[in-house]
DNA sequence: TATGAATGAGGATTCATTCAT
DNA sequence: GATGAATGAATCCTCATTCAT
């Protein structure tokens, strides 16, 4: 008996509901800190009905970790490595980032512990490194850009993308506190120097 | 009858040696999928034993990571916020600390792992986040220093020192390579434009 | 989806088999010497379903040897008190009493047990105190209706009750043999004599 | 080299101690729940000492209850069980058992884990039982005695002496109060009855 | 003899996963 | 598909006992 588009959506809606809490429950209690029945409770359905949308927790794991990048990618993309004005390209990069990146606290902290614990996450890490060494490419090249402009020191131009990414990473590592607050915006200028933009 | 000279020394190699294969497993593996057995068998002992050493797996991972605290003050405080010559001063500083986090990969991975989950590890935490805001402090008052004799442009000294530290637990986590590569000494310069130096 | 009546029928029935051979157990070995293995193979389940019916060893113990309390209630307490003829009301109420104690060997022994180690079992060992203090305080009433009509020698009631249950749990400790045998019928006219009848 | 006095008598005192402090603890916690550790710490010398007095926890057990046995012997069997006046032995032994019991709180609840518990401690039970039955027998002869000069009624000796000896257990059992309270005298009188005290 | 570190068997409990209903 | 009872591997920890000092 196929399922009705109702009973589609409703699972649709439980999977979705599972993944929110497991990132809540894996961000802030770890993997093996988390066990299937917290995140039954927290989604409010029997721990045996994970098992019906995730084969284990481990999938289910990687599945709250690996599912935002699509999402992700469209907005930390969003920027042109070739613009004219580098310089204000590069702003208006880095007031996404922070936004993003402020407003993501648990599921960063997530990607956190997936990032530190790489040797155990090998897999998901994996895909996570790539991602993340697409990002530091289209980065480069606007900085590139910058300094063929002239608006830019010269420094190697990877090394400045790493450094920006590491910066991203590391706020949202310092900020325990989770809201997105004033302290975000006045971060941007201050980033913007890591650039090296040049005065005229 | 008390302990002999030699029995003490003895122990207190296989202490350290504990905390030194903890410090390894809590790092890769996180506070949960460490065992106590993996500990013991890592250490070359009987599970027993660690508990002669531990009262418990907790308080054997809270001395892993607060233990080195001690230690890391020395180095990481070692710079002066008065200093005549602060653009010098803060380079000495940055690169005293880049190559301090850069041979410490495994312990500051477990740090990561007590920032991310800070409420789980709430105690801890709060030990290491006194120890930043001292660090926090120390490097405001060089920025300071800086900018008062026009050094450095003007930024809230604040700011700047916490875009500072996050930027070198950043670029920790980023740099899943554990060698003390080139690469790290490469970022030193690209790290001194976070400051502002204003070029004469 | 809730279970069916078939399986609350089951599990009311597995729930009143782990309570039994607990009972034997813990009567037996002890508290801290009756293992959660040893009464799962006694029950004939795996060690974990046991956690399933209680959440702790400690539950299993309180409720063996709470939950005989109420069915207890009904024939410990089945005499009156204010009964015409005091004298064979009472011996009406040994001859129960003893036979219910002689039929009840491992339940009374592991009673025995939680009164011996009252300051260990303080919780458990208060509910049966205030048990055992409604039954004197029934046991006085009667007596007083004995002396009142002549028919008992004068001794104050409540300690001729607390004789009268001591004695009834000092036969049960005595006899170490667990069959209800003859000895008890034996028992009861002299026990009578505690009671200090009035030969007419 | 052979210990001197000075020493033996140092141990000597050092095994009492261990002995007392045993005793208390087993009474209270059990077998199981004694742990050597708890023992040594009440006895303050260290845990590996006690296997210098004891070759394990079970002899350390065995001697705890079966030691003051010796001694019990002494003032439990002091009565004449061909006295001329049986009434005014009966009552003296009464008494004496009374005071005995009513102070050694302590050392019975633990000879009352071993009664309850006879299957695990059986050969230290055996000990205690082939006591019980001398008691038992001495008793019965003064019984007896009493009967054949027609001034106890007529019952089957050996019963009024079981029952005897249970309600001194029983006694010591309902009462948990540790004090050598007045209570305990007030029972003499009411204990007597049991043995049937022919009024002339 | 006294001490206490080392050992590892054994205990309570947790938890992912299976599966009958 | 949803539920939750059943299972047993695996975990932390305790503790009797051994033994070197």
């Amino acid at each position: 008996m196929p399922l009705s588009d109702e009973q589609k959506l409703n699972m649709k809606k439980r999977r979705e509901n599972i993944l929110e809490v497991a990132t809540e429950l894996f961000a802030t209690e770890g993997y093996e800190g988390t066990t299937i029945k917290k995140v039954s409770e927290a989604a409010n359905i029997s721990y045996g009905s994970v098992f019906t949308y995730f084969n284990d927790k481990e999938e289910l794991f990687r599945t709250v970790v690996l599912d935002p990048l699509n999402e992700l990618t469209e907005v930390l993309f969003d920027f042109n490595p070739v613009a004219d004005d580098p310089i204000c390209e590069l702003e208006k990069m880095i007031k996404t980032h922070i936004h993003i990146f402020a407003g993501m606290s648990t599921y960063l902290t997530l990607i956190v512990q997936v990032i530190g614990q790489h040797t155990k996450f090998s897999e998901t890490f994996s895909e996570l490194d790539q991602f993340h060494n697409k990002l530091l490419d289209k980065v480069s090249r606007l900085v590139e850009n910058g300094q063929e402009k002239r608006l830019l020191i010269q420094q190697e131009p990877f090394t400045v993308a790493s450094l920006y990414t590491s910066l991203l990473i590391g706020i949202r590592l310092n900020t325990t506190d989770a809201r997105l607050s004033d302290i975000w915006d006045s971060y941007i200028s201050s980033i913007m120097n890591l650039f090296g933009p040049i005065k005229k």
